[in-house]
DNA sequence: ATATAACTATGTTTAAAAACACAAATATAA
DNA sequence: TTATATTTGTGTTTTTAAACATAGTTATAT
């Protein structure tokens, strides 16, 4: 599932976001405690019913958070990239994990001890400032995706994945072909509508002349139009 | 739109979650901003694109969280009952509104600035992890209920919601008959259907002994079958 | 290298929910 | 009170997307 590594990793300069607001105690006290763990593409990482116990950052590679629904169709909640920090809300709550995380490419991620970081910001107020600010950034994103998944159409759906994975991956060298390459399942399981129609949708934004793909690359050609297909609904 | 008050109500005991974990500093300078205001039935209590500068809370009365989606049809977030907190998470994610709070009843609100709030919970790790918990409490029900009304069929939505009203507002003394009264719009944009669609499927529940309305009176006869069809979906 | 599995693609059928239309009941305001 | 507006209720039609079926293609593993 998993290896292990220590120490061959500068946490300074890959955990910048919570590094810049710790004292040297702190550091040192993070250092002493993180764990690197190396995932395989495909690789749980934790799943719904768990314990959460560490803070995760995602060092490399590409992580997707997913609930099992209806007749166990998944849901894609969010996927994260590099240097972002995921499983920590249930912990907050007080919870068991309600989600899924699994490795869509080989990954790096960084462990912390909840205990630890939750000890910390009883302390240091700008690092609790930066739990607040993501978790209201991520609950206001939750309830724009609630309006979007159940109020747009199959078409606007999808432009609206689309156009949020190039914002959030950005595009290779042609400034255009979106930086991750999903199946055309997880591309449905993000935006809300089965594999088909994925498929056929994608199928028309080409016949359209708004995308390109290449197997699982996706070229935006026409981005005007795809904003005004997601806008529309 | 809103009538003033103040000190005539006792801020300790009516923002018991916030003022158990202040220091009596902190406490006084708190009551010496804080403000009361009425608001009549439907009066808006703020809206999408304004600037958040206060922490609300509810004192009486009942709230209903909004946003407006596709082709001005409604989506309600989250409905607020007394003694709760709202209007925060733009704030800290340094937003604007994206949703609107309007009253469903008379209501006494009271508000805090937030930039003292913000002063505050940067010394005290208390309060600090008091909004790190409501929110992640919070994204834990945006994510659930992205899956539910994505996934569930308009039954179970229609019910899911039902016992989710019975839940957050209790019952009457008849231990049956939920506490809040909606109209079938708001039941409608609160589990993500039209209002005829609201309509009919609670004639059905009705006819399937599930449940017993009386105008806007909505009483749970059959809880059982209830979290059955909301889990079905 | 070949077999097997997983993914992509497309056409057809079926089911769900929205849209529409209208009537009745209730609430609100002049 | 009466007039007007809003809300509730129900039937019908249309649209949307899911479900199903099947074939071609690409990965993966042995």
């Amino acid at each position: 599932m998993a290896g292990k590594n220590r120490g061959i990793i500068d946490l300074s300069s890959s955990l910048t976001d919570i590094w810049r607001v710790l004292s040297d105690v702190e550091r040192e006290k993070l250092r002493d405690n993180a764990r690197i763990l190396h995932f395989k593409k495909n690789d749980l990482i934790y799943t719904e019913g768990e314990t959460p116990k560490d803070l995760m950052c995602l060092f490399k590679g590409k992580v997707k958070i997913y609930k099992r629904g209806v007749g166990s169709r998944n849901h894609i909640i969010r996927i994260i990239c590099p240097v972002h920090y995921f499983g920590y809300r249930a912990y907050f709550a007080r919870e068991p994990y309600v989600s899924s995380a699994s490795a869509f490419e080989p990954c790096t991620v960084c462990l912390l001890p909840m205990e630890l970081i939750e000890q910390f910001l009883r302390k240091n107020g700008n690092l609790a400032l930066f739990f607040i600010q993501m978790l209201s950034v991520d609950l206001g994103v939750a309830d724009h995706r609630v309006v979007s998944l159940t109020q747009k159409h199959v078409r606007g759906r999808l432009a609206e994945t689309l156009l949020l994975l190039k914002e959030s991956y950005g595009v290779e060298e042609d400034g255009a072909t979106i930086n991750i390459y999903l199946a055309r399942e997880d591309l449905a399981n993000f935006s809300n509508m089965t594999t088909s129609n994925a498929i056929r949708t994608l199928s028309n934004f080409v016949n359209e002349r708004m995308i390109a793909i290449d197997g699982r690359k996706i070229k935006i050609i026409d981005e005007e139009r795809l904003i005004k297909v997601s806008r529309i609904g």
